[in-house]
DNA sequence: CAGTGAGCGAGCTTCCGCTTGACTT
């Protein structure tokens, strides 16, 4: 029989603490939370002061079960999850579940999982505390009030299975208001002056831009015509010195941002990788919102940074968390052994570690040291001044191994390189002045990494939901993850060149974005709906304000149903006002006028299946009236812009554009994008052509290279086995066989060329073995 | 990943945070 049992919230801590703690002690791992209310229920009795009813979820099962019989087989049971507000819930359950008693129960933490660390805890153990356990409750079941109430609001309203609640709905604030920022943006053009010269020695050249931006032409041209014939003499030379720090090591939230910019990772890719990075124990837990590092990690950070860079090159530092609500019941993200640079496993897991390393290793590093020169050029007695800057590293420091990317790179024009030796008062002789028109940019969109960065610093959400939120405001519909071209824009140059000045139209795309998070039109209606009704939840504060008052129930100075009750009495009249109206209109419905033709309103809102254009109401106690008629609107199509001729259009889908060999050609817009349909087949038309406009020749043309491809589809055909097919698709060929797929080995090299007896064999083997895991969500849709 | 190709009333959907498997479409 074993003496102790500890439990911890992760398997994999699981495994290392239990060889640190030798035969005595058993070490399992209760992943995660083993107790929660109800997934389909509101499981909140509000008449008994806010009493949440929890269950065991059925993949809880037997992780519980066999705690509990583990658990009555030990002398003592050790809790040990994590120190923060989650981690002593986890524990609560636990003792509540497992029905432990208090005197063989002892509640341990450690903040790293070294053997002095754990054998410290098993040392100094204490009880349970409640103030932090109900400050847990309080958060769950707000949540669980905020969702559970909201959502059920947008399904009449707006549109079923939708959502809302604390975290997600401010996400989706953010893209949407960002949206309307960059719609409502104008920008602004000025001339941006730079020349270059000649220095004394009739060779060098020194490149200047001016101190002052130009706002119309005429001012440039005036500014240019001063400059023919002015003199140019150095004016002053000043250098100072300029130190740059290294970032601190990683958290959830950087490791994001810096593998999204860095390596091109999506923010749940990053999470996977970090996952497996952290089971096969070559870095620490990857979720946390610590900068810190244990001492342990101090050290070996310190020996690597000695023995690779050398003393000047080590510089201790400690840093110190300061996101909004961080509640750091783990060290920083760092390698497990700070002195292993190569690691196994695939080439993305290198990269990924590679990256954490060298973060890792920099933030124990000395300043780099830079040397910044600035050179003015007096133009004869004018007050403006053309000013070079030059940076030149002085000693590299940190930047030896890592420099930390930002969202927006600076423009290549203003990188600063090394300038050339000039003395003060030297006469330069002009050889070329060029005024740029440059326009004010934009605001970006939101990326993902960039976007968990804002919730970060409003503290909203945890490292553990970041990436899951993400996913969740794209399932719903309300974000798009897309790309957008840009568009092209002229500019003026003008140019002084050998006293003549020459003016240039030129033009430059801008305003192209990959991969960036756009709102919907549902998106758009549902933030549009809860910021009208609901201005609290949505505040940007809302979660700092209530995690204060958490904070206070942790400490002891506030009830947690106090405060769920107060705000409760707050939020709830308003759900039951809003509930209570009883619109004929869907939220976000606008008339946009009649249709001549029949002298009905045109409408467009948000239908069943997304944004719809709808000609007349419907009726419903009539059952003889005219039904009202639907059209869905198209990609790139919004109900807040749409215009009535536009809608008008999409009624004339299904569309006929011709016959072709006698068969009637038929344009329309399906639940996969607009297409052809001729002779019971159909033809999915490309972005570049629109189903409105189409014409019978382009239609021909597609029909064409669709029986081409589908000619070019069948590989092979097998007389006896005519269920058998071998088939060729985007990703290459492939087996079709009673319905079922089946990838051909990259070996093969003529799959024309299988045998029937070739085919049953690679079914077989794709059969016995099912496959590599492809660790890819399905997405919840029916 | 592949091919698919309509409808706006019949039943269900939903939150946030903690943690990993199971597994063919």
């Amino acid at each position: 029989m074993q003496k102790n049992l500890v439990i911890v919230e992760s398997p994999a801590k699981a495994k290392t603490i239990e060889k640190f703690l030798g035969k005595e002690y058993k070490v399992m791992s209760s992943y995660g939370h083993i107790r929660d209310l109800k997934e389909k229920e509101f499981s909140i009795d509000i008449e008994h002061n806010y009493a949440p009813k929890y269950v065991i979820p059925e993949d809880k099962k037997k992780v519980v079960s066999e705690l509990k019989a583990e658990s009555k087989n030990v002398e003592t049971v050790w809790l040990a999850s994590d120190e923060d507000r989650e981690g002593e819930a986890i524990s609560w359950h636990l003792y509540e579940v497992l029905k432990l008693k208090p005197e063989n129960t002892k509640r341990i933490v450690f903040h790293e999982i070294t053997k002095t660390a754990i054998l410290h805890a098993i040392e100094t153990p204490r009880t349970i505390d409640m103030n932090l356990v109900n400050a847990q409750q309080a958060r769950r079941v707000l949540d669980r009030i905020v969702g559970f109430q909201l959502s059920p609001i947008l399904w009449r309203k707006v549109k079923p299975a939708l959502s809302a609640g604390r975290v997600q709905s401010v996400a989706v604030r953010l893209i949407v208001e960002r949206e309307r920022e960059i719609n409502d943006f104008t920008p602004e053009a000025a001339f941006r002056v730079t020349a270059s010269f000649l220095l004394p020695d009739g060779i060098t050249l020194l490149k200047a831009e001016l101190n002052r931006r130009f706002k119309t032409k005429a001012e440039v041209e005036d500014f240019l015509a001063r400059c023919k014939d002015a003199r140019f003499t150095i004016d002053e030379i000043t250098t100072k010195p300029v130190r740059k720090s290294p970032a601190p090591p990683f958290t959830t939230s950087t490791l994001q941002q810096e593998a999204a910019r860095k390596l091109g990772y999506s923010v749940s890719q990053t999470m996977m990788l970090a996952q497996r990075l952290y089971e096969s124990g070559l870095i620490t837990y990857m979720r946390t919102d610590s900068v810190n590092l244990s001492d342990l990690a101090l050290g070996t950070a310190k020996e690597t940074v000695l023995e690779t860079y050398g003393e000047r090159y080590y510089k201790f530092r400690r840093y110190h968390t300061k996101s909004k609500g961080a509640q750091e019941a783990h060290e920083a993200i760092r390698p497990t052994y700070i002195s292993h640079a190569e690691i196994n496993g695939t080439a993305q897991e290198k990269r990924l570690y590679d990256l954490i390393r060298k973060r890792t290793i920099a933030c124990q590093m000395a300043d780099a040291e830079l040397e910044r020169t600035t050179i003015s050029v007096a133009i004869g007695t004018e007050k403006e001044k053309f000013v070079a800057v030059g940076e030149v590293v002085v000693f590299d420091g940190f930047l030896q191994v890592y420099r930390e990317s930002y969202d927006d790179e600076p423009d290549k024009e203003q990188e600063n390189g090394l300038l050339p030796p000039v003395s003060l008062h030297d006469v330069l002789s002009l050889r070329q002045v060029v005024a740029t028109e440059r326009f004010s940019q934009r605001p970006p969109r939101y990326t993902e990494a960039s976007l968990v960065r804002r919730l970060e610093e409003l503290g909203i959400g945890r490292p553990s939901t970041y990436a899951p939120t993400i996913q969740t405001i794209q399932n719903r519909g309300y974000v798009e993850k897309s790309d957008r071209e840009g568009t092209a824009r002229t500019y003026t140059v003008l140019e002084l060149d050998k006293g003549v000045v020459k003016e240039e139209q030129k033009t430059e795309i801008v305003g192209t974005e990959r991969n960036k998070l756009f709102p919907t039109d549902i998106g758009i209606v549902v933030n549009d709906f809860l910021m009208e009704y609901f201005p609290s939840v949505m505040d940007y504060n809302f979660t700092a304000s209530v995690e204060k008052e958490f904070d206070a129930i942790a400490d002891g100075e506030m009830v947690w149903t106090d405060a769920i009750d107060s705000f409760y009495k707050m939020f709830h009249p308003i759900v039951e006002r809003v509930s209570a109206v009883r619109t004929e209109h869907k939220v976000g419905e606008r008339e946009l006028g009649i249709d001549p033709k029949s002298g009905k309103p045109v409408f467009v809102k948000i239908g069943r299946y997304g944004p719809v254009a709808q000609i007349g109401a419907a009726n419903p106690d009539d059952k003889e009236a005219e039904k009202p008629r639907f059209a869905t609107l198209l990609k790139g199509q919004s109900i807040e812009t749409i215009t009535l001729d536009e809608a008008l259009k999409l009624f004339e889908l299904p569309r006929t554009v011709g016959d072709f060999e006698g068969k009637v050609v038929v344009a329309a817009v399906g639940r996969f994008g607009p297409f052809i349909r001729h002779d019971g087949k159909f033809v999915s038309i490309p972005k570049t052509l629109d189903p409105l406009t189409i014409t019978l020749d382009e239609a021909i043309d597609l029909i064409e290279k669709k029986r081409l491809s589908d000619e070019q589809r069948f590989l092979k055909k097998f007389p006896e086995e005519p269920e058998l097919e071998i088939l060729k698709g985007r990703f290459g060929p492939y087996i079709s066989y009673k319905g079922k797929n089946y990838r051909l080995p990259k070996t093969i090299e003529d799959p024309a060329g299988l045998t029937l007896d070739d085919c049953m064999k690679i079914i077989q083997a794709s059969e016995e073995k099912p496959a590599a895991p492809r660790k890819r969500k399905t997405t919840k849709k029916k």
